[in-house]
DNA sequence: CTGGGGATGGGGCCC
DNA sequence: AGGGCCCCATCCCCA
């Protein structure tokens, strides 16, 4: 299930500390290949590459320095990311799922054909245990991706670059800056077409919406009782109050 | 204890 | 390939 930082859910408690991070100076090292770090081949484990956050955009830049000798050439397309071997079989079905085109391997569910197929590259190399190739590793973190550019991606939540003008306020991608900026402006863009409420952020609205509705979507397989949201009956279960836990 | 709103994070998809 | 948007999911807090 898990998005990555809900992992977290099951194994700690609380979001990343990301005043910690905020800490650590964010240096843009010089390119050198010496930045690329190979860690040890631990049991069971493929070698990861750790990536430093400053090597990053140099790479990027790498292009244009061909002679730099970098690491070893990745095989990004069979690569996998570790974010779709962590517990997602614990995810329960969402409705979105589905959908038309499912991976045999692990029953995920894509929209798209070739959504499913940029999936599939992932169980090329599965992170579980016969990994044999690598994968990049973020520094600040035990995550690896399959990707620079989802490994990019993450890094953000640890660089934080987007920041609130009025608190200070930091966030990863500029859309989530967007949305709480919304919470110093008051603006609610997503208006609830049976009532009267509006909501700064969609999802919450379709959270919403959900209370509209006669159908709960989410059921104890225990009690059969149902609930409009899964976080309702996850707190359902964990205490137990169907009496049969 | 339950239900709901607010805020937030991350992957997927599309351009 | 990268950026932006969408969707899903969760946590926190309060009524």
């Amino acid at each position: 299930m898990p998005r990555s930082f809900l992992v977290k859910k099951y194994f700690a408690t609380k979001k990343p500390n990301y005043s910690e991070l905020e800490s650590q100076a964010v240096v843009l090292s010089p390119l050198q290949p010496s930045a690329l770090k190979e860690t040890e081949i631990t049991a069971g484990c493929p070698p990861v590459i750790v990536w430093d956050v400053g090597v990053l955009p140099a790479l990027y830049n790498a292009e244009a320095s061909p002679s730099l000798e970098s690491p070893t050439p990745l095989d990004l397309s069979s690569l996998s990311s570790s974010e779709e071997d962590e517990c997602r079989t614990s995810d329960p079905p969402s409705p979105a799922e589905a959908d038309l085109f499912q991976c045999l391997e692990c029953h995920k569910s894509y929209s798209s054909p070739a959504g499913l197929s940029r999936h599939q590259v992932s169980h090329c190399r599965g992170a579980s245990s016969r990994l044999v190739g690598r994968a990049f590793r973020c520094k600040h973190c035990p995550k690896e991706y399959g990707s620079l550019g989802a490994l990019k991606m993450h890094i953000r939540s640890h660089t934080l670059p987007c920041v609130c003008p009025t608190c200070g306020k930091a966030f990863s991608r500029p859309w989530l800056l967007q949305g709480h900026i919304r919470t110093h402006t008051g603006e609610r863009p997503f208006s609830c077409q049976h009532c009267s409420r509006a909501f700064a952020d969609r999802s919450n609205l379709r959270a919403h919406l959900q209370t509209h509705s006669d159908i709960k979507k989410y059921q104890c397989t225990k009690c059969s009782r149902t609930f409009s949201r899964m976080s309702l009956l996850h707190k359902h279960t964990e205490m137990g109050s169907c009496g049969s836990s």
